[in-house]
DNA sequence: TCTTAAATATGATTAATATCATGTTTTTAT
DNA sequence: ATAAAAACATGATATTAATCATATTTAAGA
């Protein structure tokens, strides 16, 4: 569903999202350590967010990134399609150019309704929500 | 979610669920064209189901592939399952080894309620079921 | 202003999927 | 028996995704 960039991704978000803000920012080098990452795959997936602004940088030392309070409000899905695309998880199942409600492939009827309920919560939980969740300890990001 | 490989087969064995039988063989040739799947990739998954026993097929004239009726009352799963494997479709979104309902990702409570029901649609719904839809004009397979 | 520490840009390599090609075996019909 | 028609087995190639490497640019602090 989610490619492994998207994964990577989503991973240092969360991370920054709890551990980095203007004033303490982070470096690719601890992000990878800490999220378990090849320190040169999430660098270039860092810089990806940052260029599109999802994310934060600054260059030199005491620079690193981090994710400002406007941008935690962003949805997940946000990060799934800066990395992956919104083609790639929305997709017809059997990859069928014009499988819709009307003409619906043989799958539709079964992987639809759970498919937009999985979109509808990634477009409208934000990266906070998910944040928060970890912060709480409803859900857990083991290296 | 699925490759491109499951995509492909599952197509082929809906397509001979419908248009062949034992006293019918169907020729890769032929349902390369009206699944519009490219023939020589078509016929190493369709040998591939075949090895499994999920297809009948024979060698020689008059020779080509069908699906007895036991086996149309498969699982979709199945095919998934043998060309694919379980686990791609049943690993946790982001990859966590162990993530699970006591240590979950942070994912997983938005994904995991859709794709555990997708998952159980997709086994208890039979090759035969999808044949009816498309017999019945409640899907369509175009080319 | 110089050195150092960081991100950035760019591209190379590796691994996994997807696709293609072909000689071998089996079966049917002559 | 033999020729032809089909699947079967095996492996080669191509494309895409994943991973790694490095020279360049920018900013901070001495």
């Amino acid at each position: 569903m989610l490619s492994n960039s998207s994964k990577y991704a989503l991973k240092a978000v969360l991370f920054l999202a709890l551990h980095a803000n203007e004033n303490n920012k982070m470096m690719v080098k601890d992000i990878s350590e800490r999220i378990n990452v090849p320190k040169a795959y999430i660098a270039k997936l860092l810089q990806e967010l940052s260029k599109r602004r999802i994310l934060s940088s600054t260059k030199g030392p005491k620079g690193g990134f981090y994710i400002n309070e406007a941008n935690k409000n962003q949805p997940i899905m946000k990060i799934i399609d800066i990395i992956d695309g919104k083609k790639r998880i929305e997709s017809c199942a059997l990859s069928l150019e014009d499988c819709n409600e009307h003409i619906p492939c043989p799958l539709h009827a079964l992987i639809n309704p759970s498919r937009s309920k999985m979109i509808a919560l990634l477009e409208s939980k934000t990266i906070n929500d998910l944040a928060m969740d970890l912060k709480l300890n409803k859900a857990f990001l083991p290296v």
